[in-house]
DNA sequence: TGTTAGCACTCAAAGGTGTCGAGTGCTATT
DNA sequence: AATAGCACTCGACACCTTTGAGTGCTAACA
């Protein structure tokens, strides 16, 4: 994968895929080699051009149009050549901006942090929650709703707060829910959520709490609240990919509609992002989000103070504007991640 | 607007719209003739037309294409033409089974909605939450999360949970925050939200509580708590839109998916659907939503136990299968009014 | 009087042809 | 090694013709 290149032949490959970048339409020698300012001759920067294509770096949609980059090249190309540009002071006070304008809670800092890298990358905006599961647990909390049914609440030390509804067997009155409520609460004081599950688990085994009345029926109950599936993912700006020319026509488009409304399948994408610090770039294929879509991602990490990790991130055309969506990117999983931590 | 129109204008009228339906093509007289196995020969056909046209009901695009209906032919065809199709067992067997299907919460089960039915008529399903203020009260909870600062925790009657972060000017520690919530709710048991907060506000200037420093904290924290601004929208199955022939240019679409973005839009075009009962159609300018997409929209109230209302509808394109849209969306509404009812 | 057949007319869509020009690969030259 | 020159390729575009669906009108007919 590494590939020797000459200066020369760097800086060509360079120039190509920014030109393409920009312009969205196929690169020509003459082009090169006059855009760029270089002392070479279009016949030189041709020569160089057929090497590239060789390597597997560049492609011709036909004979007598400019050369395109391959994936291979966008890797080369943000793996060794990008020049990443500073985030500027604006973007900064937008970020940090959005941040302070959000509604305190979760979510919706999660949901405007979306916003937000849609409107500075003009690609779209994703943020996935910091898993629910591995959260520590805060409180438990039931509340009567009617007969039989009771609306089991869940905080975890993110503020992130989970609700489900519960049939119970039999009718239980508010006090006793409340009894429940310490009992569990106490349980549980320290645990992350999975752990909360598991520890539930085991005293539903317990021969002592097993004869218990109140105690079994607070386990029982227990054990549905804090089974959660599914976190949460924030996507932004759909409608910024139309402006992309690539994704003009309906075909493609919906492919990457369809992939989008099935959440899980960015979860399955992003979980891979969760483990490795620092920004993460899939090119094509890599996202392996649809094969024929040419769709990019570059995404980052980002903690809590209860040090959950979150991902947020970027999905553009593959020819995306990396060299400012990479620094945006990284500048904003970092300002979360502080504000995240101060609680 | 009541136009007034010959038995056999009104067939040949159904029969183009039927068909510009079914097809997106503009359809001419011999095919009406044709296909509608009439009596008549495309010559007469064509006078009619001549007629409808006149009358505003058709247009041509151009010269030698056939007919396309206007607005005004769909409203007179969804006003007095259009034979309802029966929703199909295996269609009411769909809708049951996602309602069961949906966990318990009232999101749940109102996003499971918004699926359905753009599973069921194969265009955007929608759903807007009852508005949440106009629920009855049902609990209040502070939960502290940190040096001063407290998670409120409210739940209506409905099972509709809202949580906010609050930021207080000195710590609370949880026995007070517990004090503070018994207060609170007593003090708006039985009231709607939007009572509870004119009640939290008319407390707040009481001489009695403004000296008691537990109360008067109290009464502070819960106003953030019960400013509870816009309601839940769940939109999906935007990607289906991307089927209809008529959008398939990006400008056409970004529109809409624009429009979709902004959900406070479509919340002020529903409101309007709230008022009155049974299934509400508007087609295209009507719709405001967007002057040149030319969409329609089918809408229907439900109701839930606490009396609250909230909106449910399939959006598509003007040119939608009117005659099993209407049966789909209020039968749906139906279903989901005594699912929550039944709470 | 309402219906129909016939006919001339219109116009978008589809297909064919020719030109243009950007871009290439190759080769001879510096 | 770099460049200039040149023949070649092939999509894009403009222009044309053909085709056919559909119309409006009129005259004939029941």
């Amino acid at each position: 994968m590494n590939v020797e290149l000459s200066a020369r032949s760097r800086q060509i490959l360079e120039a190509i895929v920014e030109d393409y970048i920009a312009t969205a339409e196929p690169v020509g020698s003459s082009a090169v080699a006059r855009r760029h300012a270089m002392t070479l001759s279009s016949a030189t920067v041709r020569n160089v051009m057929a090497n590239l294509e060789e390597m597997g770096l560049l492609t011709s949609p036909h004979t007598s149009a400019g050369r395109i980059p391959t994936e291979k090249a966008y890797r080369f190309y943000v793996d060794s050549l990008v020049a990443l540009r500073q985030v500027s002071r604006d973007e900064k006070r937008q970020i940090i901006n959005h941040c302070r304008k959000a509604g305190a809670g979760l979510s919706d800092i999660l949901k405007e942090t979306s916003r937000t890298l849609s409107q500075l990358s003009n690609y779209m905006g994703i943020v996935v929650a910091p898993s629910f599961n591995s959260d520590v647990f805060r409180h438990i909390e039931f509340i009567r709703l009617g007969h039989r049914k009771i609306l089991a609440i869940l905080v975890s030390s993110n503020g992130a707060v989970q609700n489900r509804l519960i049939e119970t067997e039999e009718d239980h009155d508010p006090e006793e829910l409340v009894r429940m409520g310490n009992y569990l609460n106490e349980m549980m004081q320290g645990l992350t959520i999975t752990q909360a599950r598991e520890r539930v688990l085991a005293e539903m085994k317990n021969e002592k709490t097993k004869y218990d009345h109140l105690m079994s029926r607070a386990l029982r109950i227990s054990e549905q609240a804090v089974t959660v599936d599914g976190d949460d993912v924030f996507v932004e700006g759909q409608a910024r990919i139309l402006d992309q020319p690539e994704f003009s026509d309906a075909a493609r488009m919906k492919e990457i509609y369809e992939a989008f409304e099935k959440k899980g399948i960015i979860l399955q994408l992003l979980s891979r992002c969760m483990s490795a610090d620092g920004v993460q770039i899939y090119i094509g294929s890599e996202t392996s989000l649809s094969r024929s879509a040419g769709v990019s991602l570059v995404t980052s990490r980002f903690v809590t103070s209860s040090n959950t990790v979150g991902m947020l991130g970027v999905i553009g055309p593959t020819r995306m504007g990396y060299s400012s969506v990479i620094p945006i990117v990284d500048y904003t999983a970092r300002m979360i991640s502080r504000l995240l931590s101060e609680a």
